[in-house]
DNA sequence: CTTACAATTGTAAGCGGTTACAAAAGATAA
DNA sequence: TTATCTTTTGTAACCGCTTACAATTGTAAG
């Protein structure tokens, strides 16, 4: 079933239809109703295709996500969704997985698709490939905002955190407990809020006057297991570390996997600060102290950068770079019981 | 820049241009060359929303769930598009917050967008309008495929597991440990899932010859916050029961919570088991006994199902209703110390 | 050098809508 | 009644691509 045909058996023309369907132009309150009638009868939907190519537009925006099984991401798509549900808009999802070659397909859909904004935590800060298309896709007209991770060399707006201040607050409040040999589980260093972690935590070592032992510093890449691992490794050193800044909210799971399997208590035995808040720890008390941050928000806010880009007639040159606030939250992890090892 | 003008800088008709994009028809190798280059220099991107209507085929399937907060959801969701990638699908995803006139609107949404196919855990088991929208897809040759939650009186393949089975057995655990007063938090008697695990419960409480109380039955919404409230309910009952069995992830985390504000210990104060895997409380030992499913894979075989059903040349009218496998584990908080209680 | 067939390319009609413009029909005022 | 303005409706081009069919060109055989 088509506009046509619904013309047809009404006894109009489809442009007529089209009229009442889009409420344009004037159309005869005995014809609205003939045409409303047959649509009804024929369940008749117009196709959202044909009108996009003949509109040039479509209502479609691409988030492109690296892991939607990260509680951060999953609170940043609610958000977005939130508001773009409540503005007419649909979401064409896509999950990198952290995997480049999958980043760069999919921006090459987005193009293609003519979606009509894009939202995106790159995976990479300096993806030149990445980059590129970001950079098309703004000059094909189509707004993008980064969301979480920053990209450099290149004008596009975007909402993040200080995650250097984060991190420096976290490594901050295990120095002030008297910590001195403080490990940490990096991020993966291509991505910004990675680099930016470590950034904080260096530069709370250095104010804190304590020395960087390369031994403390453990690569990691956002996931579970790798931290886990590497947890285990920190901690088999002939003089580990006695307190752990963890990277992110997996990193910090994948330390407590470790610390648990070896028997260590944080608070007591160790100290942890980690950054995001994990719910459910919250919920039972589980004293863990953390970098706070709100990924609903996060996602409403990116949603309305780009809201406010597609609706601006005129394209402005000032680029937003939108910081949101974090907040550390002490719960006594960050603390030591052990006398023997501070 | 279009198919056109592409044609035009080449030299050619753009016939020849889509002949070249589809690597269909006949092209003369140095006419191919001559049309990439083209397409290279210029970045020329076919319009994929040209190409759909006029192939009338589009290569995206509505994703529609109700919380993408949930763990199970965002697996769900990891699933479908590990598959959907491999398979050159694209996602538009929909969060119904679990409101059914937003479900409904999106259901909508997937007839006017032409989907190719739609992947939906749809709120209620009897909700009319949204059960005619999934016939009306089904007849606009668009194939559905159920996750997680049944509808009644239709026939749509779905993936799901035997959610009466796993309660049952999750409530029989407890009874084995002698418990004589359980609990249950429900999720919401509209869906499938909370109606069949309070069916499980009932079933368990009569073959152990229990009596079932009303004050122990505590309607929930599968929200933290219901469940948590309904928790300080329930024990503060005259005579609280000893066991609660929780119906879904977040019913179990709002639990907690409310024990862990009352200061009680699970396997010792008090027995819980909860439907759904906690991924962290398992990483840090925390000893919850569950009924454990694979959320990934349930996404997978939703997917699977759907390929199956886009390749098939003839309507097979066999539809499929896929039970996958569930299992309990148990790690304690069935048990209970306290002597008084029992 | 034809002929016959294959390879290559072009023409033009859709796909299902929107919309500028023109035409027709009504309404109002003189 | 006529002229004028408004409202209603229709015509047809267009959005950017695909594809059936026709036309052209190339090639090998006769």
């Amino acid at each position: 079933m088509n506009i046509k045909e619904i013309a047809e058996i009404v006894g109009v023309s489809s442009a007529t239809v089209s009229r009442v369907i889009n409420n344009s132009g004037s159309v005869k309150e005995e014809t609205r109703q003939k045409v409303l009638a047959a649509i009804e009868k024929y369940n008749y939907v117009p196709s959202q295709v044909a009108r996009s190519l003949s509109t040039n537009d479509t209502s479609i925006i691409g988030v492109i996500i690296p892991d939607i099984e990260n509680p951060f991401f999953s609170g940043v798509i609610r958000g977005i969704s939130e508001v773009a549900e409540q503005n007419k808009y649909n979401i064409m999802f896509f999950g990198t997985n952290e995997t480049p070659s999958i980043e760069h397909s999919y921006l090459q859909i987005a193009l293609a698709e003519r979606l009509k904004g894009v939202i995106i935590t790159p995976i990479s800060e300096n993806d030149k490939h990445t980059r590129d298309m970001l950079i098309r896709l703004k000059q094909a007209g189509v707004p993008v905002v980064l969301v979480d991770r920053d990209i450099s060399d290149v004008e596009i707006d975007g909402v993040f955190i200080d995650n250097k201040a984060g991190a420096y607050q976290g490594v901050n409040a295990l120095i002030d407990e008297g910590h001195r040999k403080i490990g940490i589980i990096k991020g993966p260093s291509r991505s910004k809020p990675g680099r930016d972690r470590f950034l904080g935590y260096l530069k709370a070592m250095e104010d804190g006057e304590l020395m960087v032992r390369d031994e403390y510093i453990a690569k990691g890449n956002f996931k579970i297991d790798m931290a886990y691992e590497r947890t285990k490794e920190l901690l088999s050193l002939d003089d580990p570390p006695t307190a752990i800044f963890t990277s992110n909210n997996f990193t910090t799971i994948g330390c407590l996997k470790a610390l648990t399997e070896l028997d260590l208590t944080i608070g007591k035995d160790i100290s942890v600060i980690g950054f995001d808040e994990i719910q459910i720890l919250k919920d039972i008390d589980y004293k863990l102290s953390v970098i706070e941050r709100d990924a609903i928000l996060q996602g409403r806010e990116a949603m309305n950068i780009l809201l406010a880009r597609l609706e601006e007639t005129e394209r402005t040159d000032k680029y937003i770079k939108k910081i949101l606030p974090h907040r550390i939250i002490l719960r006594g992890s960050e603390k030591i019981r052990t006398t023997n090892n501070i």
